[in-house]
DNA sequence: TGAAGTAAGTTGCAATGCTAAGGTACTCAT
DNA sequence: ATGAGTACCTTAGCATTGCAACTTACTTCA
């Protein structure tokens, strides 16, 4: 048959995803769809645009996640003088501590998993990166994606 | 930081899916989310529930794509009398040569991308497939599912 | 100095996913 | 033969995404 690597990714993806969900629904009252947002606001601390290309996400999405997390009071949202139409993100003290305890718990908890299964994760992740550079690569966007300072 | 493997399947998922779904819409006019019905349809050729299961999907999602497959007259609903409220699903004609089409053109384009990136289709789907088993493994319920025959 | 260009962000709408709750078609023990 | 149980499916309603089209805030150039 058509054996369908792509397949599994995407099954084991939505897997963990729901699994994830669960858990930060369950324990800390917040979506797994909204964490990541959270999450990546922290590591990116750019623009919206930023934000979307880490995510990997349509610029709409982040657009909306941000407007329903600042209001949240979990990310501030800066406009830039003198800089075009542009923001800054930034995690506010409550968002910072959530992702942090949050990030904690998945962490710990996918770890064990792969722990537990045999695979090994250094391995797993850099064929996973290599993959995922393959794909950006191909398409002929943001090669260089202004930033402001 | 956070390393985070978990993110890093979850955005090359994504993206995988994301480029699926731009090449099925362009040459066959369909969405991926559809050809997966079509094609986990072709792969299970049971019920609704097996359907879902295959998919790693809820049942009301499924429930929804097979009604619409249905009036599109790709997929094949048959009511199993005796059999408890129980329907058997399978491809029309139709359904069976878009399937055909599109999971060869997608299966060939994916190989091309998982042979130039360099990572060993074989190990990467084998690590795929065991965590895979163990996040199933550890959800409690399905252990037999009912078949009919 | 104002028209065109550019980069970033937002709005409208449809597709798709999920959970919770409800319905349907049988089987079985009493 | 009837009420409980079981397995499967559907409906209702909300969350999140993507694309297309539009708006906003600056920059450039004639």
């Amino acid at each position: 048959m058509v054996a369908g690597l792509s397949y599994e990714l995407h099954k084991l993806t939505a897997r963990l995803d729901r699994a994830a969900d669960e858990l930060l629904r369950r324990e800390h009252n917040i979506s797994y769809a909204r964490f990541l947002v959270l999450f990546a606001v922290g590591q990116t601390n750019g623009t919206q645009r930023d934000l979307a290309e880490w995510l990997g996400q349509s610029e709409p999405s982040s657009s909306r996640m941000v407007a329903i997390l600042a209001a949240e009071g979990l990310v501030e949202v800066i406009r830039l003088e003198g800089a075009g139409n542009r923001r800054r993100l930034g995690l506010s003290t409550t968002g910072t501590a959530l992702v942090e305890r949050c990030g904690q718990r998945l962490e710990d908890r996918f770890q064990v998993l792969v722990h537990r299964s045999g695979v090994p994760y250094q391995a797993y992740q850099a064929h996973t990166r290599r993959l995922l550079q393959l794909l950006e690569a191909d398409r002929p966007d943001k090669a260089e994606m202004g930033r402001f300072e």
